[in-house]
RNA sequence: GCGGAGGUCGCCAAGCCUGGUCAAAGGCGCGAGGCUCAGGACCUCGUCCCGUAGGGGUUCGUGGGUUCAAAUCCCACCCUCCGCACCA
């Protein structure tokens, strides 16, 4: 007994230290095989390897596996992650204190209080959680060749040489050129504040806003907007008057803006020279000159302009613009507003709003119209954000100008603004700036705003011979599942130049810039390659000064002489050539795998650099992605405890009821979602299958039953055939869920079925069974198969043949299940709940025959019908062939493929021979005797008096009497 | 806004490409029975509504359409989720 139980722990344990032993996963070129290089983009080190990863991580491990068993030589790399901001930016708040910090690594990551206080260093940091990652992900049992792990980073001299490379080859290629970059920037940290560096405002990034200048005398009153098409409906220009506001040169030209404005022109590459600062009542009863009607508006003040937001200057549009509106009604209502700044009550009043654009919604006068719809009081009332949206949008998309807008009269909006736009560009009315749409604030409390980096080096990913390259390469790939590859032909064409270089973080140094460092998803695209490299530097043939440009020109991309490279490297060139030709075995990737969000940038960085640097047959051959991991229908959050760590889940659950729980979660680009308690029933899922596999063996006093040992044989062999096509196609939760379930519903079945098992039918199935999910529950498979007495490892056992399905069987049974639906159907239409005596009545023969020939018929019509069984029917009433008639035309015109195939097999075979082999089954089944009659067995008058008004005996559907 | 995925019988979730045994797999939950000293273990049956004979009725986001036949194909609409750059 005490061997039944099911110790996952040891099992797995057991099993992966043999693997080990035995260098299962250690691969090396074999001429002979052909090969599978599978690769997982490697996960970041600032953390605890977590359920999501091992999602991915699973589908890839569960492909690597088959390969292996289909005769493939598989390759499956890992490494570790450690470049970028991430980790610095943990110690970082370690040092400052942050206590969320903290209390996330205390309490979710379970990490010792003396160790967080030695996470203020980074690289400690890294090196901590690739320790422990290192070890979950081997306990976990994956099969991987650790031989060649290493991490990124300058910190590893190794990978640092090859990254140099990379970039060298970039540089020589023209993939890199010199530009400008707008980030959003810290002023006191004076580096770009993504959006993990930010207290708020995350999501946010720069926007364009254009600039209208306003001639006021010599100088140039700069309002910003987002729509500068409204430009025809000004009544007036609107500042604030406690803001500080300064006149000032820009880039010549004289300019007033709100002091803070100044800054970020200067931000923003603007030579800007300050004149001098003034309060916004200055400027208050000004009059100035509009851009293209030319007509004189005052300046007025409104309470609602914020000096920080574009230039601390808005021009009116009352008529499209609720909150120029707004403002505007206030003030002409402020008495007191109005003496203050001596304005002119009546001129105020008289200012009407201009209407210049009309929408079927709203009209030409939206303003009012929404302002009213949503109760707005004044300009300080926070519905006039939504009073602003909606009536934006409805005129961007809607809107036609009015034919008081000039040339732009009478045009879509959208169509206006683009010349507008235009035509202030051309005529130097117009400008422009960038600006965060809604506040940012840097960690640091202060408060971010747009900077434009010059000399940047940018990848030129806007190049259309790289999108080219890149759209080409994608076309000969395959990818996973099918619909996420219109994604990636979006973000090939949608990306623009990228800045690739940081000045904080980890990273390896630009090779000609010692000081800058290769940004985290720039330096992670074709390191795949390194894993060859990999495993000679960890064992210490190649040292890190061996690896120059030449060594990699050589090993991989062919360039250059051996001898020669020899002298300048100092490596033989034996081992070179050895390089070289392990480099051309294993290269490219088979197949990469990873969630669905990194499509928007690893992956499709992968693809470019991948053209960039490597000759077409070195591209990437397959890609898969899947959904995004979430827990108990959330999506995974540290900060709010959602999260389980790859650890925990192991010690839980072991690894192999974690494998499938993950598996069984979705397929294609579904979010799987993890449930604890599935998780906990998969154990005894597995518990379960432990014990049945061990018990059926022993219990067998072997017997035969032949139609059922081929019943059982050839539905394996369709199991077979369809977990087979599932893992091809990458559909792995179907081909989990069919090795475990299918194969577990036949077995089941077989033992109902029959009294006496055969052994040989039901050792031979059983091991196909383990054999299929060894891919997906490795440990558990393999304990089973050795307890049979199998000395060779599955994991190096071939695959089950994919043999031609024998249907015969299948249809047979298919057609008893389908009698034991109706017979419980019965009892329960009945209520009854016991039965001394089953009576089968088959279908007179002359049915049987006219049924044959109906089934092959294409087209199913009364007329042929009716001369089918005419032919068969000879000395049968009338009535009676009346009433079949009917009975075939309801029945066989919607009867499916499937089912007449059910029949045809059926009626070949004859159902009293199908029946009386079934009898002692059906005895068991329904505890009564079971009696088989024919219908022209029993005299007429009395089966019209036991069938009743039952319809008509139908052949493959015999009359079910029950006593 | 742009791009993608999706809405199925209490819940989770198949099916949809290739229309017809689809009242719709499987799991959970729930109910009945069996096995058992007992059971949260295992086995069998049931679980939209009606029905004392295998039948009928109404269902697959909403509304149309195509078809002998639609969860499945077409059109429109409503709703939900995810990604959108210096961030791994």
């Amino acid at each position: 007994m005490e061997e039944l139980k099911y110790d996952f722990s040891k099992i797995e344990k057991k099993w992966q230290k043999k693997y080990e032993e035995l260098k299962v996963f250690e691969s090396e070129p074999d001429p002979s095989k052909p090969k599978f290089f599978v690769t997982f983009p490697f996960p970041y080190m600032s953390g605890p390897v977590h359920l999501g990863t091992a999602y991915t991580l699973t589908r890839l491990d569960v492909i690597a596996r088959y390969k292996r068993k289909r005769g493939f030589n598989v390759l499956f790399p890992f490494a570790f992650h450690w470049t970028g901001t991430t980790i610095a930016g943990i110690s970082d708040r370690i040092r400052r204190g942050d206590q969320k910090t903290i209390e996330i690594l205390e309490k979710m990551d379970g990490v010792p209080r003396d160790e967080i206080e030695r996470f203020k260093d980074p690289v400690y940091l890294a090196r901590y959680y690739t320790e422990k990652n290192r070890t979950a992900l081997k306990d976990y049992g994956l099969a991987i060749d650790w031989r060649r792990e290493f991490h990124t980073t300058s910190l590893n001299a190794g990978f640092s040489t090859f990254v140099r490379w990379q970039y060298l080859k970039l540089l020589e290629k023209g993939y890199i050129k010199k530009g400008v970059h707008p980030v959003v920037w810290c002023p006191r940290d004076k580096s770009p504040t993504g959006d993990h560096d930010r207290l708020s405002g995350e999501g946010v990034f720069p926007e364009k806003f254009y600039l209208v200048k306003f001639r006021l005398e010599e100088s140039h009153l700069v309002a910003a907007t987002f729509r500068p098409e409204t430009v025809f409906g000004v009544t007036n220009v609107w500042v604030n008057p406690e803001a500080t506001y300064a006149e000032a040169y820009v880039d010549g030209e004289k300019w007033i803006v709100s002091l803070e404005t100044l800054e970020k022109l200067a931000d923003q590459l603007r030579s800007v020279t300050k004149i001098r600062e003034l309060k916004g009542r200055e400027l208050v009863g000004k009059r100035v000159t509009t851009v293209f009607t030319g007509v004189k508006v005052p300046v007025l003040p409104a309470s609602f302009v914020d000096p920080s937001i574009g230039t601390g200057i808005v021009y009116s549009v009352p008529a499209h613009a609720p909150y120029d509106y707004m403002a505007l009604e206030d003030l002409k209502h402020d008495e007191s507003l109005l003496r203050e700044y001596g304005l002119d009550p009546e001129e105020i009043r008289s200012i009407k709003p201009i209407s210049m654009i009309t929408t079927e919604k709203y009209g030409s006068n939206p303003s009012e119209k929404v302002v009213k719809e949503l109760g707005i009081k004044d300009q300080s009332d926070p519905k006039l954000e939504e009073a602003t949206s909606l009536v934006y949008k409805e005129e961007f998309h809607k809107g036609v100008t009015l034919d008081n807008c000039g040339r732009f009269s009478n045009l879509p909006v959208q169509r206006a603004k683009e010349l507008v736009i235009e035509e202030m560009k051309n005529n130097g009315a117009g400008d422009e700036i960038l600006e965060l749409p809604s506040p940012v604030v840097c960690r640091c409390g202060t408060r971010c705003r747009v900077k434009i980096l010059s000399d940047q080096y940018l990848l030129a990913y806007s190049s259309p011979e790289w999108k080219a390259k890149a759209l080409k390469a994608l076309e000969m790939m395959k990818i996973y599942p099918k619909e996420a590859r219109e994604n990636f032909v979006y973000f090939i064409n949608w990306y623009v130049d990228w800045a690739f270089t940081r000045t904080s973080g980890l990273g390896t140094p630009v090779p000609w810039l010692p000081d800058q460092m290769i940004e985290t998803l720039s330096d992670s695209t074709v390191y795949m390659a390194y894993y060859i490299v990999s495993k000679y530097v960890n064992n210490g043939t190649l040292k890190p000064e061996n690896l120059t440009e030449e060594f990699y020109d050589y090993v991989m991309l062919g360039k250059g002489v051996p001898e020669e490279i020899e002298k300048k490297t100092g490596v033989s060139s034996e081992l070179f050539k050895k390089l070289k030709h392990e480099f051309d075995y294993w290269y490219p990737v088979d197949l990469r795998i990873s969630g669905k969000d990194l499509i928007a940038n690893h992956l499709t960085f992968y693809i470019f650099h991948h053209v960039a640097i490597f000759p077409e047959e070195k591209w990437p051959r397959q890609i898969a992605v899947n959904g995004f991991l979430r827990i108990e229908g959330q999506p995974m959050h540290k900060s709010k405890g959602i999260f389980i760590s790859l650890r925990d889940a192991i010690e839980k659950y072991g690894s192999d009821a974690t494998r499938i729980t993950l598996l069984l979660a979705a397929e294609g680009l579904e979010d799987p979602n993890w449930e604890s308690e599935k998780a906990s029933r998969n154990i005894e899922l597995l518990a379960s299958i432990y014990r049945q596999v061990l018990s059926f063996l022993e219990e067998c006093s072997s017997g035969e039953n032949s139609h059922m040992e081929e019943w059982l044989r050839n539905s394996i062999r369709k199991r077979v055939k369809k977990v087979t096509e599932a893992l091809e196609e990458m559909e792995i939760r179907e081909a989990t869920s069919e090795a475990i379930y299918g194969l577990r519903n036949d077995l089941r079945w077989y033992l109902r079925r029959v009294s006496k098992p055969d052994y040989k039918t039901l050792r031979e199935a059983v091991e196909t069974w383990l054999n299929l999910l060894y891919p997906f529950t490795p440990h558990l498979a393999e304990e089973l198969w050795s307890k049979l007495g199998n000395n060779v490892l599955l994991a190096n056992y071939p695959w089950p043949q994919v043999v031609e399905v024998d249907e015969k069987p299948l249809l047979i049974e298919k057609y008893l299940e389908n009698l034991i639906e109706d017979a419980y159907q019965i009892l329960k239409a009945t209520g009854k709940t016991s039965i001394t005596r089953l009576k089968i009545v088959i279908a007179a023969g002359w049915k049987n025959e006219a049924f044959k020939e109906l089934i092959r018929k294409a087209k199913i019509e009364p007329a042929n019908v009716r001369e089918v069984i005419d032919l068969y029917a000879s000395g049968v009433s009338r009535e009676e062939i009346g009433r079949f008639i009917g009975q075939v035309m309801k029945n066989l015109p919607s009867m499916s493929r499937e089912y007449k195939a059910v029949l045809e097999r059926v009626l070949e075979v004859g159902e009293h021979k199908i029946l009386s082999e079934a009898r002692e089954f059906l005895e068991k089944e329904f505890k009564c005797d079971v009696e088989i009659l024919d219908e022209n067995e029993i005299p007429r008058e009395e089966f019209n008096k036991i069938a009743g008004k039952k319809p008509p005996v139908q052949p493959g559907r015999p009359l079910l009497l029950m006593e």
